[in-house]
DNA sequence: GTGGTTACTTAGTACTCCATTA
DNA sequence: TAATGGAGTACTAAGTAACCAC
């Protein structure tokens, strides 16, 4: 399988060049489906294993022995079958792996194995050192994960003086806003006085004080509960619905799922089986028992009346005047202030998602085998309402109760319910600018920085593990290899038939990667063609190191395309030996590690000092990109892409013909000035100087927009930015450069990297 | 070791709003 | 003044990982 490179940016290391994949996902359609067939056999034989004496044995698993057998025609047909079961069969292969390993490591000693190159260029101080600021600053103290039982450290008089006024000051504001609470209705003149509150609100460092010990999250929380999704309004008496021909009057119950088709009519969506099958399957069970018997056949349903009424509302919506527009903004203004907020702690934060998710048809990502199910409207009978005991519990809608009300506090979040798609419980939680968010995220980087202290050390480990007796060890090894040098996820196990086929690491079949001995001139050449998480394509072609090769060749033997690659292995089995490596170590800790660090050093190696600040900008996007491109993050171009890099380069052509313009009215202005050496005409030629200077600024801007554009056609910034790259590299480097902050996080990003914007100076290091 | 449950982070896309341009 | 386009936001699916009982 071939794949077109796409992202062809000379910044960035092949190796971590990863390819296009929206394109593709359809080829590995079929491949799922082989795989899905595959693993059911292997279900079943679990099941089998499990209850071997029961009598579960009919006669499609007799079959389904039959056909494993001729399978394996080496005779091993229980081989593969289960990963943690089959020990004879584990046996026989690492005496097989001992034997043939022993061999080739003596050849590859013979061979002269030399020490591997580097996986990723690293800065050559290997130790790790905290930045100065944060010496003088022990306030700001790094947080270490390590310090289990968390008590608040004594911290520089001065800052707990500091912390103490402020805390006063909170106490004062909790009162007042307690009374205020109370006496609820305050009269709207206070405008000026809640500003001031607000930003004082905003401007609480969190950072600064002490944290509550391991586990507790709060201690206090309020808050208002959820907003429901409006009730269902029915079809005006004109819109009909049409089965066979003929009108039919639904009722309300199933004319809303119909409506819920009926809005995604133009969606690719509902062309597809498995999205009507799911559909109608969810849609009868609203049905009447009448409407059920009529109703039997999908494709004779004619939903177009109903699609053009919304279709009309939706304009109609666009068309709406200023103030009726106004009107609904308004609207949603008191929604967000009533219910958009919380108390916790005294401190009032936002909160994320304080609308209950409404009513309709689940759109599952990639090829989901849930798509099209009902997503049943949530009650508040499905509420679960988290708060403090002494709290005031929000009051359920009227005639309706809240499923449960309970008060823990080792838990963020405020509300929950129960989904009805994957059985999955939802959560309201608070905004990412609150503090109980940021600490985490704080605390997040804190752990990636540690793992940079001992990563050489964990890198020679795993090395070493790809010699190991052991499979387990050996197949353990070459995960967290790729892991570390791929910005792999984990790849945990799926419920199988339950969500779309994708993998991570852990979960890699022999059938995502293709062993090449030589590939486009390199040795040892692994390729990878895999559905990752929202059944994003991961392809890539990478060198991996001899030991590597070898290992993949062993675990592959006598398996089946659909067999897992490493089959000794899981997510917890990885992370319980990156424990032992490092408290706190996890698998997704390496994607954070290599994303910063990859920030950092392509920061350093871009930035050009001479250079004005949208070229600068232009370094830093490239930076941000090719983190994205190690972690595979990619995004569909947008409709509109072909058609605005047209419209830019217009733009361009037409700056390019103004600044030849200028440059000749320059040059006339000029001999002009030599003819007659007064000093009106030597100032004209300084202003079509300047003229000429402002255009080729402006051309300049255009020209890198462009380039910038270009090569983010299909790579999405934003998540790495977000989760990825410890924001405090990214504030230093404005601060070294003198480049607002401003134009690196807009108002959103700097509200979740408060804490990192007050926090780092310009050498902080990561 | 496994399977189920829970809590939380990470992810891409659809929609909305607002500034700019024709 | 309407159309356009891009940035920002809302939404919610899909991951990771810890914990617990057996």
């Amino acid at each position: 399988m071939s794949g077109d490179q796409l992202h062809n940016d000379s910044q960035i290391e092949a190796d971590f060049r990863a390819n296009d994949s929206h394109k593709h996902k359809d080829k590995h359609k079929d491949r799922e489906h082989r795989h899905k067939e595959h693993k059911k056999d292997k279900e079943k034989d679990r099941e089998k294993s499990k209850h071997s004496n029961s009598e579960h044995k009919d006669s499609s698993e007799k079959k389904h022995k039959e056909k494993e057998k001729t399978k394996h025609k080496d005779g091993s047909s229980e081989k593969h079958k289960d990963k943690h079961k089959d020990r004879d069969k584990e046996k026989r292969k690492e005496e097989k792996s001992k034997s043939s390993g022993d061999v080739k490591i003596k050849k590859e000693k013979e061979n002269g194995f030399s020490s591997p190159p580097r996986i990723k260029d690293e800065p050559d101080d290997d130790g790790y050192y905290a930045s100065p600021k944060e010496d003088s600053k022990p306030l700001k103290r790094p947080r270490e994960e390590d310090d289990d039982e968390y008590k608040p450290k004594k911290i520089k008089t001065e800052d707990i003086k500091k912390s103490k006024k402020r805390k006063q000051e909170e106490e004062e504001d909790n009162k007042a806003k307690k009374t205020k609470s109370k006496d609820k209705k305050v009269p709207e003149g206070d405008n000026k006085k809640k500003k001031q509150k607000k930003e004082e609100e905003q401007k609480w460092k969190w950072w600064e004080e002490e944290r509550y010990p391991e586990g507790i999250k709060w201690k206090f929380l309020e808050h208002k509960g959820p907003v429901f999704a409006p009730p269902y309004e029915p079809l005006p008496e004109n819109v009909k619905f049409y089965y066979d021909g003929k009108v039919m009057k639904l009722s309300p119950k199933a004319e809303e799922v119909a409506t819920f088709f009926a809005k995604m009519l133009d969606h690719e969506y509902t062309t597809k089986d498995i999205f009507r099958k799911n559909f109608f399957k969810d849609w009868r069970k609203e049905m009447t028992s009448e409407e059920k018997s009529t109703i039997t056949n999908l494709n004779k349903c004619d939903f177009s009346q109903m699609s053009q009424y919304f279709k009309a509302q939706s304009e109609a919506r666009k068309q709406m005047s200023k103030e009726e527009k106004q009107k609904i903004k308004e609207e949603n203004e008191r929604l967000l202030k009533e219910y958009g907020f919380c108390i916790m702690d005294n401190h009032k934060e936002r909160i994320a998602n304080f609308k209950i998710e409404p009513p309709g048809l689940f759109r599952g990502r990639g090829n989901h085998p849930k798509m099209g199910m009902l997503k049943r409207r949530i009650m508040p009978e499905d509420i679960i309402i988290n708060c403090s005991k002494d709290s005031k519990v929000p009051p359920p809608p009227p005639g309706h109760k809240w499923k449960e009300v309970r008060h823990d506090n080792k838990v963020t979040w405020l509300v929950s319910w129960t989904e009805n798609i994957q059985g999955s419980i939802k959560y309201i939680m608070l905004n990412p600018s609150s503090r109980i968010k940021g600490e985490k995220d704080w605390q997040k980087y804190e752990t990636a920085r540690r793992l940079k202290k001992c990563v050489d050390k964990i890198r020679n480990q795993y090395r070493e593990d790809w010699k190991s007796k052991e499979m387990k060890v050996r197949q353990r090894a070459v995960a967290l290899y790729f892991i570390d040098k791929l910005a792999l996820r984990a790849g945990n196990e799926k419920e199988e038939g339950e969500t779309a086929d994708t993998v991570g690491c852990c979960s890699l079949r022999v059938e995502h990667i293709n062993l090449h001995p030589e590939l486009d001139g390199q040795e040892y050449m692994v390729e990878f063609d895999f559905l990752g998480k929202d059944s994003i394509r991961y392809y890539n072609k990478v060198p991996v190191e001899k030991r590597v090769f070898k290992n993949l060749q062993l675990f592959m033997e006598n398996k089946q395309p659909e067999d897992d690659l490493f089959d000794r292995l899981n997510t917890s089995i990885l992370n319980k030996h990156l424990q032992d490596l490092m408290e706190g170590l996890t698998a997704k800790v390496f994607r954070t590690y290599n994303a910063s660090i990859t920030l950092q050093q392509q920061l350093k190696e871009l930035t050009t000092p001479d250079e004005n600040i949208p070229a600068k900008i232009l370094s830093y996007n490239r930076a941000n990109r090719a983190v994205a491109i190690l972690c595979n993050h990619q995004r569909a171009p947008p409709k509109t892409f072909e058609k605005s890099m047209m419209n830019l380069q217009t733009k361009i052509d037409a700056k390019k013909d103004q600044l030849a313009d200028a440059r000749r009215e320059l040059k006339s202005a000029k001999a002009d000035a030599k003819v007659r050496r007064d000093e009106k005409s030597k100032k004209t030629v300084e202003s079509k100087k300047k003229a000429v200077q402002r255009i080729e600024e402006q051309l300049m801007k255009l020209e890198v927009q462009a380039t910038d554009r270009e090569e983010n056609k299909q790579i999405a910034l934003g998540t790495s930015k977000l989760n990825y790259l410890d924001p405090r590299i990214s504030v230093a480097w404005c601060k070294k450069w003198g480049i607002p902050v401003e134009k690196i996080y807009n108002k959103t990003q700097r509200e979740k990297f408060a804490w990192a914007i007050d926090m780092a100076d310009e050498d902080y290091e990561f």
